[in-house]
DNA sequence: ATAACATATGAATATATGTTCATATGTTCA
DNA sequence: TGAACATATGAACATATATTCATATGTTAT
């Protein structure tokens, strides 16, 4: 029970909060799910390596100096979440960005590093 | 070695890639970091709340049906990304968005994910 | 000062996740 | 067909992380 008086609107019973008004739960699991796929460092350079062209495995793993599994299995859980698609070339497969939204997301995430940074200053 | 002649330039060498192009890898790491916030779904939950209005730790408690200190464990990792702040108001602390990106990158989250079960059906 | 309330925090535990290693699958060329 | 190349994948291992429990800190009112 919520015993202080200070709250807003005291005369309301409790659970009136904003319960009804909040996106249902399972949309939240599927954004938390995408930013996941954001939250890794390995997987953030691959999008920004893509960012600038399309990339075979090789190329990738070449770039980021890690090995071909390691970036092979990071590149599958880009492809599950649709954030990147791969194109068979000979032997080659290439990947490339599968979302626009990669490109906004990116730059707000970079916004927000950079408001950070101003404000630390 | 790379040893696959269809490559777009084979005279070239090998390490003349995109490589100087890239954000420095500090940045993607902040980068990384800060997606990986937005990556669990009880602080997703939590900023969708505060999204609607401040709250104290108690109500969100409420809210999501979760223990004190869970909330508050990941009220301080929010915190900690300046993506919310803490007030004092009496005995209770009021926590609320420190960022508009917040926004922004939840729309964006949000549009991937109605842009991909568009895709799906 | 003390009791009651609200929040924060450290330790412990369970679970999730990333990388490596070995190997399988798929493609091209001789 | 067989050899070399490019990528994918499963298992194992190490690490990171979220929640819980117990307790400390901070605030208000009596």
């Amino acid at each position: 029970m919520y015993k202080d008086d200070r709250s807003i609107i005291p005369e309301e019973p409790v659970d009136n909060c904003v319960i009804g008004e909040l996106p249902d739960i399972e949309t939240m699991y599927d954004l938390a799910e995408l930013f996941k796929v954001f939250g890794d460092s390995t997987r953030i350079r691959i999008l920004a390596a893509l960012l600038e062209k399309e990339m075979c495995v090789y190329h990738l793993s070449e770039e980021l100096e890690m090995g071909q599994s390691a970036i092979s299995h990071q590149l599958r859980v880009l492809r599950q979440a649709g954030l990147v698609k791969a194109t068979r070339s000979g032997k080659e497969m290439v990947y490339a960005l599968d979302d626009d939204h990669v490109r906004t997301i990116f730059a707000q995430g970079l916004e927000h590093i950079e408001h950070r940074k101003k404000g630390i200053k």
